[in-house]
DNA sequence: CCAGATGGCTAACTGTGCTAGCTTTTGGCT
DNA sequence: AGCCAAAAGCTAGCACAGTTAGCCATCTGG
Protein backbone atom coordinates (compact mmCIF):
# COMPACT_ATOMS: atom_id res chain seq x y z
CA UNK A 1 0.00 0.00 0.00
CA UNK A 2 1.56 3.39 -0.72
CA UNK A 3 1.94 6.12 1.42
CA UNK A 4 -0.26 9.31 1.47
CA UNK A 5 2.89 11.76 1.58
CA UNK A 6 1.14 13.97 3.59
CA UNK A 7 3.51 16.81 5.79
CA UNK A 8 2.40 19.21 8.33
CA UNK A 9 1.83 21.94 5.93
CA UNK A 10 -0.47 19.82 3.86
CA UNK A 11 -2.73 18.40 6.46
CA UNK A 12 -3.29 22.13 7.55
CA UNK A 13 -3.99 22.97 4.23
CA UNK A 14 -6.46 20.09 3.83
CA UNK A 15 -7.86 21.39 7.71
CA UNK A 16 -8.20 25.02 6.27
CA UNK A 17 -10.35 24.11 3.29
CA UNK A 18 -12.26 21.62 5.09
CA UNK A 19 -13.14 24.44 7.70
CA UNK A 20 -14.35 26.58 5.74
CA UNK A 21 -16.44 24.23 3.72
CA UNK A 22 -18.38 22.71 6.97
CA UNK A 23 -17.65 25.18 10.01
CA UNK A 24 -15.04 25.73 12.26
CA UNK A 25 -17.19 23.60 14.78
CA UNK A 26 -17.64 20.91 12.67
CA UNK A 27 -14.00 19.79 12.43
CA UNK A 28 -13.41 16.76 13.23
CA UNK A 29 -10.20 14.53 13.11
CA UNK A 30 -11.93 11.55 11.55
CA UNK A 31 -13.79 13.61 8.69
CA UNK A 32 -10.46 15.29 8.03
CA UNK A 33 -8.76 11.75 7.64
CA UNK A 34 -11.37 10.86 5.47
CA UNK A 35 -10.70 13.87 2.95
CA UNK A 36 -6.79 12.67 3.09
CA UNK A 37 -8.00 9.45 2.45
CA UNK A 38 -5.91 8.48 5.19
CA UNK A 39 -7.35 6.90 8.86
CA UNK A 40 -7.92 9.33 12.00
CA UNK A 41 -4.85 8.20 13.78
CA UNK A 42 -2.40 8.64 10.80
CA UNK A 43 -3.06 12.50 11.48
CA UNK A 44 -1.20 12.56 14.69
CA UNK A 45 2.14 11.49 13.08
CA UNK A 46 1.53 15.05 11.83
CA UNK A 47 0.26 17.41 14.29
CA UNK A 48 0.21 16.79 18.07
CA UNK A 49 -3.45 17.13 18.05
CA UNK A 50 -6.78 18.76 17.52
CA UNK A 51 -5.84 21.81 19.52
CA UNK A 52 -2.62 22.32 17.34
CA UNK A 53 -4.25 21.53 14.19
CA UNK A 54 -6.75 24.55 14.75
CA UNK A 55 -3.87 27.01 15.74
CA UNK A 56 -1.78 26.03 12.66
CA UNK A 57 -5.18 27.28 10.55
CA UNK A 58 -5.27 30.02 12.96
CA UNK A 59 -1.35 30.93 11.85
CA UNK A 60 -2.26 30.37 8.27
CA UNK A 61 -5.38 32.35 8.22
CA UNK A 62 -3.34 35.39 9.89
CA UNK A 63 -0.65 35.19 7.43
CA UNK A 64 -3.24 35.06 4.59
CA UNK A 65 -5.29 37.69 6.17
CA UNK A 66 -2.53 40.01 5.95
CA UNK A 67 -0.97 39.17 2.29
CA UNK A 68 -4.74 40.23 1.32
CA UNK A 69 -4.34 43.82 3.04
CA UNK A 70 -0.81 44.09 2.06
CA UNK A 71 -1.86 43.47 -1.56
CA UNK A 72 -5.32 45.41 -1.62
CA UNK A 73 -3.80 48.50 -0.27
CA UNK A 74 0.00 48.30 -2.33
CA UNK A 75 0.29 51.79 -3.46
CA UNK A 76 -2.48 53.63 -1.96
CA UNK A 77 -2.57 55.95 0.48
CA UNK A 78 -5.21 57.63 3.51
CA UNK A 79 -9.12 57.19 2.76
CA UNK A 80 -8.47 54.96 -0.60
CA UNK A 81 -6.23 52.70 1.49
CA UNK A 82 -8.69 52.70 4.10
CA UNK A 83 -11.09 51.37 1.64
CA UNK A 84 -8.86 49.16 -0.17
CA UNK A 85 -7.76 47.41 2.86
CA UNK A 86 -11.33 46.77 4.95
CA UNK A 87 -12.66 45.77 1.54
CA UNK A 88 -10.35 43.00 1.36
CA UNK A 89 -10.20 42.18 4.53
CA UNK A 90 -14.33 41.47 4.14
CA UNK A 91 -13.88 39.71 1.14
CA UNK A 92 -11.18 37.38 2.88
CA UNK A 93 -13.86 36.64 5.74
CA UNK A 94 -16.30 36.24 3.64
CA UNK A 95 -14.64 33.67 1.42
CA UNK A 96 -12.65 31.78 4.11
CA UNK A 97 -15.17 32.22 7.50
CA UNK A 98 -14.02 29.18 9.28
CA UNK A 99 -10.17 30.11 8.67
CA UNK A 100 -10.88 33.31 10.28
CA UNK A 101 -13.12 31.96 13.19
CA UNK A 102 -10.15 29.70 13.78
CA UNK A 103 -7.78 32.52 13.88
CA UNK A 104 -10.21 34.27 16.63
CA UNK A 105 -9.99 30.96 18.38
CA UNK A 106 -6.22 30.74 19.01
CA UNK A 107 -4.36 32.44 21.41
CA UNK A 108 -0.74 32.89 21.34
CA UNK A 109 0.67 30.35 23.75
CA UNK A 110 4.41 30.61 24.34
CA UNK A 111 7.27 33.52 23.55
CA UNK A 112 7.52 31.56 20.01
CA UNK A 113 4.53 30.97 18.91
CA UNK A 114 4.62 31.87 15.51
CA UNK A 115 0.65 33.02 15.87
CA UNK A 116 2.02 36.29 17.23
CA UNK A 117 4.04 37.59 14.31
CA UNK A 118 1.11 36.84 12.24
CA UNK A 119 -1.04 38.61 14.22
CA UNK A 120 1.25 41.53 14.54
CA UNK A 121 1.48 41.26 10.37
CA UNK A 122 -2.15 42.38 10.75
CA UNK A 123 -2.22 44.70 13.14
CA UNK A 124 0.89 46.39 11.01
CA UNK A 125 -1.30 47.04 7.89
CA UNK A 126 -4.18 48.94 9.78
CA UNK A 127 -1.33 50.88 11.69
CA UNK A 128 0.15 51.97 8.15
CA UNK A 129 -3.09 52.54 7.00
CA UNK A 130 -3.75 54.96 9.51
CA UNK A 131 -0.33 56.43 9.13
CA UNK A 132 -1.47 58.44 6.72
CA UNK A 133 -3.86 60.58 8.53
CA UNK A 134 -1.36 62.12 10.77
CA UNK A 135 -2.75 61.27 14.13
CA UNK A 136 -1.97 62.22 17.40
CA UNK A 137 0.74 59.88 18.72
CA UNK A 138 -1.14 59.16 21.20
CA UNK A 139 -4.83 58.57 19.54
CA UNK A 140 -3.16 56.20 17.56
CA UNK A 141 -3.40 53.08 19.24
CA UNK A 142 -6.96 54.02 20.09
CA UNK A 143 -7.62 54.35 16.03
CA UNK A 144 -6.79 50.92 15.60
CA UNK A 145 -8.41 49.45 18.25
CA UNK A 146 -11.41 50.81 16.86
CA UNK A 147 -10.44 49.77 13.21
CA UNK A 148 -9.80 46.88 14.42
CA UNK A 149 -13.13 46.23 16.51
CA UNK A 150 -15.18 47.70 13.70
CA UNK A 151 -13.98 45.42 11.23
CA UNK A 152 -13.76 42.18 13.35
CA UNK A 153 -17.39 43.50 14.44
CA UNK A 154 -18.37 43.75 11.14
CA UNK A 155 -17.34 40.77 9.36
CA UNK A 156 -18.00 38.33 11.84
CA UNK A 157 -21.80 39.49 12.60
CA UNK A 158 -22.47 39.34 8.45
CA UNK A 159 -20.30 35.81 8.48
CA UNK A 160 -22.83 34.55 10.71
CA UNK A 161 -25.74 36.06 9.09
CA UNK A 162 -26.64 38.64 11.81
CA UNK A 163 -27.59 41.42 9.61
CA UNK A 164 -31.43 40.60 9.28
CA UNK A 165 -32.83 43.82 7.68
CA UNK A 166 -32.70 43.55 4.21
CA UNK A 167 -30.86 47.29 3.34
CA UNK A 168 -28.00 46.04 1.17
CA UNK A 169 -25.20 45.09 3.59
CA UNK A 170 -22.40 45.78 0.78
CA UNK A 171 -24.03 49.84 1.13
CA UNK A 172 -23.62 49.82 5.10
CA UNK A 173 -19.83 48.82 4.69
CA UNK A 174 -19.21 51.05 2.53
CA UNK A 175 -21.31 53.66 4.39
CA UNK A 176 -19.50 52.78 7.56
CA UNK A 177 -15.66 52.63 6.33
CA UNK A 178 -16.69 56.61 4.69
CA UNK A 179 -17.90 57.70 7.88
CA UNK A 180 -14.92 56.29 9.66
CA UNK A 181 -12.71 57.76 7.04
CA UNK A 182 -14.10 61.11 7.94
CA UNK A 183 -13.93 61.12 11.51
CA UNK A 184 -10.16 60.52 11.00
CA UNK A 185 -9.64 63.27 8.57
CA UNK A 186 -11.30 65.88 10.79
CA UNK A 187 -9.59 64.13 13.90
CA UNK A 188 -5.95 64.81 12.62
CA UNK A 189 -4.24 67.65 13.04
CA UNK A 190 -3.07 68.15 9.71
CA UNK A 191 -5.41 67.57 7.68
CA UNK A 192 -8.91 68.61 9.21
CA UNK B 1 -33.77 10.63 48.90
CA UNK B 2 -35.85 13.97 48.29
CA UNK B 3 -36.09 15.68 44.56
CA UNK B 4 -33.75 18.73 43.77
CA UNK B 5 -36.70 20.71 42.75
CA UNK B 6 -34.91 21.70 39.64
CA UNK B 7 -37.42 23.59 36.32
CA UNK B 8 -36.24 24.75 33.04
CA UNK B 9 -35.33 28.13 34.06
CA UNK B 10 -33.49 27.01 37.31
CA UNK B 11 -31.08 25.15 34.87
CA UNK B 12 -30.50 28.07 32.43
CA UNK B 13 -29.53 30.05 35.00
CA UNK B 14 -27.27 27.86 36.39
CA UNK B 15 -25.81 27.14 33.43
CA UNK B 16 -25.55 30.40 32.57
CA UNK B 17 -23.34 30.84 35.98
CA UNK B 18 -21.47 27.86 34.61
CA UNK B 19 -20.34 29.34 31.61
CA UNK B 20 -19.34 32.84 32.85
CA UNK B 21 -17.21 30.81 35.10
CA UNK B 22 -15.39 28.10 33.01
CA UNK B 23 -16.45 29.31 29.33
CA UNK B 24 -18.44 28.50 26.78
CA UNK B 25 -16.98 26.14 25.25
CA UNK B 26 -16.62 24.49 28.55
CA UNK B 27 -20.08 23.93 29.29
CA UNK B 28 -20.31 19.93 29.67
CA UNK B 29 -24.08 18.31 30.73
CA UNK B 30 -21.47 16.39 33.73
CA UNK B 31 -20.50 19.59 34.95
CA UNK B 32 -23.53 21.56 35.01
CA UNK B 33 -25.87 18.40 36.84
CA UNK B 34 -22.59 18.01 39.19
CA UNK B 35 -23.09 21.42 40.12
CA UNK B 36 -27.23 21.20 40.43
CA UNK B 37 -26.33 17.74 42.84
CA UNK B 38 -27.75 16.13 40.01
CA UNK B 39 -26.82 13.56 37.44
CA UNK B 40 -26.22 14.14 33.72
CA UNK B 41 -29.41 12.29 32.34
CA UNK B 42 -31.38 14.00 34.79
CA UNK B 43 -31.36 17.49 33.17
CA UNK B 44 -32.81 16.07 30.10
CA UNK B 45 -35.99 15.93 31.86
CA UNK B 46 -35.82 20.07 31.62
CA UNK B 47 -34.03 20.62 28.90
CA UNK B 48 -34.34 18.36 25.18
CA UNK B 49 -30.12 19.04 25.13
CA UNK B 50 -27.26 20.94 24.91
CA UNK B 51 -28.50 22.74 22.11
CA UNK B 52 -31.61 23.83 23.72
CA UNK B 53 -29.65 24.65 26.64
CA UNK B 54 -27.34 26.51 25.36
CA UNK B 55 -30.14 28.50 23.64
CA UNK B 56 -32.18 29.09 26.91
CA UNK B 57 -28.44 30.83 27.76
CA UNK B 58 -28.30 33.06 24.79
CA UNK B 59 -31.91 34.19 25.44
CA UNK B 60 -31.56 35.00 28.88
CA UNK B 61 -28.13 36.76 27.92
CA UNK B 62 -29.82 39.19 25.44
CA UNK B 63 -32.77 40.37 27.80
CA UNK B 64 -30.21 40.80 30.38
CA UNK B 65 -28.08 42.92 27.68
CA UNK B 66 -31.15 44.77 27.17
CA UNK B 67 -32.03 45.28 30.28
CA UNK B 68 -28.97 46.98 31.66
CA UNK B 69 -28.27 49.08 28.43
CA UNK B 70 -32.25 50.32 28.99
CA UNK B 71 -31.45 51.59 32.71
CA UNK B 72 -28.63 52.84 31.52
CA UNK B 73 -29.64 55.42 29.17
CA UNK B 74 -32.86 55.54 31.08
CA UNK B 75 -33.53 59.00 31.44
CA UNK B 76 -30.74 60.26 28.79
CA UNK B 77 -30.14 61.51 25.17
CA UNK B 78 -28.25 62.15 22.61
CA UNK B 79 -24.22 62.05 23.19
CA UNK B 80 -25.16 60.99 26.99
CA UNK B 81 -27.38 58.26 25.79
CA UNK B 82 -24.77 56.47 23.45
CA UNK B 83 -22.09 56.58 26.21
CA UNK B 84 -23.87 55.07 28.61
CA UNK B 85 -25.38 52.44 26.70
CA UNK B 86 -22.05 51.50 25.29
CA UNK B 87 -20.68 51.15 28.55
CA UNK B 88 -23.31 48.98 30.00
CA UNK B 89 -22.57 47.03 27.46
CA UNK B 90 -18.77 46.89 27.53
CA UNK B 91 -19.81 46.02 31.49
CA UNK B 92 -22.28 43.85 31.22
CA UNK B 93 -20.05 41.39 28.82
CA UNK B 94 -17.45 41.47 30.94
CA UNK B 95 -19.05 40.45 33.68
CA UNK B 96 -20.69 37.73 31.87
CA UNK B 97 -18.31 36.58 29.08
CA UNK B 98 -19.80 33.27 29.08
CA UNK B 99 -23.58 34.02 28.72
CA UNK B 100 -22.61 36.68 25.83
CA UNK B 101 -20.50 33.95 24.18
CA UNK B 102 -23.85 32.07 24.01
CA UNK B 103 -25.33 34.86 22.45
CA UNK B 104 -23.12 34.92 19.66
CA UNK B 105 -23.32 30.92 19.19
CA UNK B 106 -27.05 30.70 18.82
CA UNK B 107 -29.07 31.44 15.61
CA UNK B 108 -32.75 32.54 15.47
CA UNK B 109 -34.26 29.36 14.75
CA UNK B 110 -38.12 29.12 14.12
CA UNK B 111 -40.72 32.48 13.72
CA UNK B 112 -42.07 31.38 17.64
CA UNK B 113 -38.32 31.61 18.56
CA UNK B 114 -38.12 33.58 21.52
CA UNK B 115 -34.26 34.65 20.93
CA UNK B 116 -35.70 36.71 18.06
CA UNK B 117 -37.34 39.50 20.18
CA UNK B 118 -34.48 39.62 22.64
CA UNK B 119 -32.36 40.11 20.28
CA UNK B 120 -34.51 42.46 18.93
CA UNK B 121 -34.89 44.22 22.25
CA UNK B 122 -31.09 45.34 22.14
CA UNK B 123 -31.01 46.19 18.96
CA UNK B 124 -34.31 48.74 19.35
CA UNK B 125 -32.02 49.84 22.52
CA UNK B 126 -29.27 51.30 19.87
CA UNK B 127 -32.00 52.50 17.66
CA UNK B 128 -33.49 54.51 20.37
CA UNK B 129 -30.30 55.84 21.02
CA UNK B 130 -29.67 57.15 17.28
CA UNK B 131 -33.03 58.41 16.79
CA UNK B 132 -31.51 61.17 18.90
CA UNK B 133 -29.03 62.63 16.19
CA UNK B 134 -31.63 62.78 13.47
CA UNK B 135 -30.06 61.04 10.94
CA UNK B 136 -31.44 60.37 7.46
CA UNK B 137 -34.04 57.81 7.40
CA UNK B 138 -32.11 55.49 5.56
CA UNK B 139 -28.78 56.12 6.88
CA UNK B 140 -29.98 54.87 10.14
CA UNK B 141 -29.71 51.11 9.50
CA UNK B 142 -26.22 51.84 8.18
CA UNK B 143 -25.43 53.89 11.47
CA UNK B 144 -26.89 50.96 13.36
CA UNK B 145 -25.04 48.34 11.98
CA UNK B 146 -22.06 50.52 12.67
CA UNK B 147 -22.69 50.89 16.13
CA UNK B 148 -23.56 47.52 16.53
CA UNK B 149 -20.44 45.89 15.12
CA UNK B 150 -18.31 48.32 16.96
CA UNK B 151 -19.43 47.16 20.29
CA UNK B 152 -19.71 43.66 19.47
CA UNK B 153 -16.31 43.73 17.86
CA UNK B 154 -14.64 45.96 20.67
CA UNK B 155 -16.07 43.79 23.55
CA UNK B 156 -15.51 40.62 21.92
CA UNK B 157 -11.61 41.34 21.31
CA UNK B 158 -11.08 42.46 24.80
CA UNK B 159 -12.89 39.83 26.32
CA UNK B 160 -10.47 37.24 24.99
CA UNK B 161 -7.78 39.49 26.25
CA UNK B 162 -7.17 40.61 22.69
CA UNK B 163 -5.36 43.74 22.74
CA UNK B 164 -1.76 43.72 23.67
CA UNK B 165 -0.62 46.86 24.18
CA UNK B 166 -0.49 48.68 27.25
CA UNK B 167 -2.35 51.47 26.59
CA UNK B 168 -5.52 51.26 28.59
CA UNK B 169 -8.49 50.16 27.53
CA UNK B 170 -10.82 51.99 28.92
CA UNK B 171 -9.15 55.26 27.86
CA UNK B 172 -9.43 53.67 23.94
CA UNK B 173 -13.34 52.73 24.91
CA UNK B 174 -14.07 56.43 25.77
CA UNK B 175 -11.82 57.99 22.58
CA UNK B 176 -13.74 55.23 20.54
CA UNK B 177 -17.41 56.15 21.45
CA UNK B 178 -16.80 59.92 21.51
CA UNK B 179 -15.27 59.31 18.03
CA UNK B 180 -18.52 57.95 17.15
CA UNK B 181 -20.35 60.37 18.82
CA UNK B 182 -19.01 63.48 17.11
CA UNK B 183 -19.05 61.60 13.76
CA UNK B 184 -22.92 61.33 14.44
CA UNK B 185 -23.52 64.68 15.06
CA UNK B 186 -21.70 65.73 12.09
CA UNK B 187 -23.23 63.32 9.66
CA UNK B 188 -27.15 64.45 11.25
CA UNK B 189 -28.51 67.14 9.05
CA UNK B 190 -29.98 68.93 12.06
CA UNK B 191 -27.18 69.36 14.12
CA UNK B 192 -24.33 69.69 12.28
C1' DC C 1 -55.25 7.55 50.36
C1' DC C 2 -54.70 6.14 45.96
C1' DA C 3 -53.18 7.00 41.03
C1' DG C 4 -51.13 9.22 37.66
C1' DA C 5 -47.67 12.37 36.45
C1' DT C 6 -43.20 13.68 37.22
C1' DG C 7 -38.27 13.88 38.46
C1' DG C 8 -34.72 11.47 39.69
C1' DC C 9 -31.60 7.20 38.97
C1' DT C 10 -28.56 3.39 36.57
C1' DA C 11 -27.15 1.15 32.50
C1' DA C 12 -25.79 1.43 28.20
C1' DC C 13 -24.94 3.22 23.28
C1' DT C 14 -22.63 6.51 20.09
C1' DG C 15 -19.29 9.48 18.37
C1' DT C 16 -14.94 11.86 18.90
C1' DG C 17 -10.24 12.58 20.46
C1' DC C 18 -6.37 10.22 21.32
C1' DT C 19 -2.62 6.45 22.65
C1' DA C 20 -0.21 2.02 22.15
C1' DG C 21 1.98 -0.86 19.58
C1' DC C 22 2.60 -3.24 15.16
C1' DT C 23 3.84 -3.28 10.11
C1' DT C 24 5.46 -1.44 6.00
C1' DT C 25 7.48 1.82 3.17
C1' DT C 26 11.18 4.92 2.18
C1' DG C 27 15.49 6.96 1.57
C1' DG C 28 20.37 7.25 2.73
C1' DC C 29 24.76 4.81 3.40
C1' DT C 30 28.00 1.48 2.68
C1' DA D 1 22.41 -3.78 -4.59
C1' DG D 2 21.12 -4.32 -0.19
C1' DC D 3 20.46 -3.07 4.59
C1' DC D 4 18.68 -0.38 8.41
C1' DA D 5 16.76 3.20 10.88
C1' DA D 6 13.23 6.63 10.71
C1' DA D 7 8.92 7.73 9.47
C1' DA D 8 4.10 6.94 8.03
C1' DG D 9 0.55 4.31 7.91
C1' DC D 10 -2.64 0.79 10.22
C1' DT D 11 -5.81 -1.74 13.90
C1' DA D 12 -7.31 -2.08 18.51
C1' DG D 13 -8.85 0.03 22.16
C1' DC D 14 -9.43 3.59 26.04
C1' DA D 15 -11.72 7.81 27.98
C1' DC D 16 -15.07 11.00 28.01
C1' DA D 17 -19.17 13.67 26.50
C1' DG D 18 -23.85 13.63 24.95
C1' DT D 19 -27.83 11.11 24.86
C1' DT D 20 -31.61 7.36 25.28
C1' DA D 21 -34.16 3.63 27.61
C1' DG D 22 -36.29 2.09 31.12
C1' DC D 23 -36.89 1.68 36.18
C1' DC D 24 -38.28 3.44 40.71
C1' DA D 25 -39.37 6.91 44.05
C1' DT D 26 -41.81 10.99 45.09
C1' DC D 27 -44.99 14.41 44.83
C1' DT D 28 -49.96 16.06 43.93
C1' DG D 29 -54.98 16.18 42.67
C1' DG D 30 -59.17 13.87 43.26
Amino acid sequence: MPRAGLVASSVTEAAAALVDEVGFENLSMGLLAERLGVRAPSLYKHVTDKADLTHRIAVLAMHELADAVRDATQGLAGSDALVAGARAMRSYVLQHPGRYAAGNAARVQGPDDPLAPAVDRVLASWTAMLHGYRLHPHEEVHALRMLRSLLHGFVSLEAIGGFQMDTDVDDSFTWMTGFIDRGLVSTSPRLA
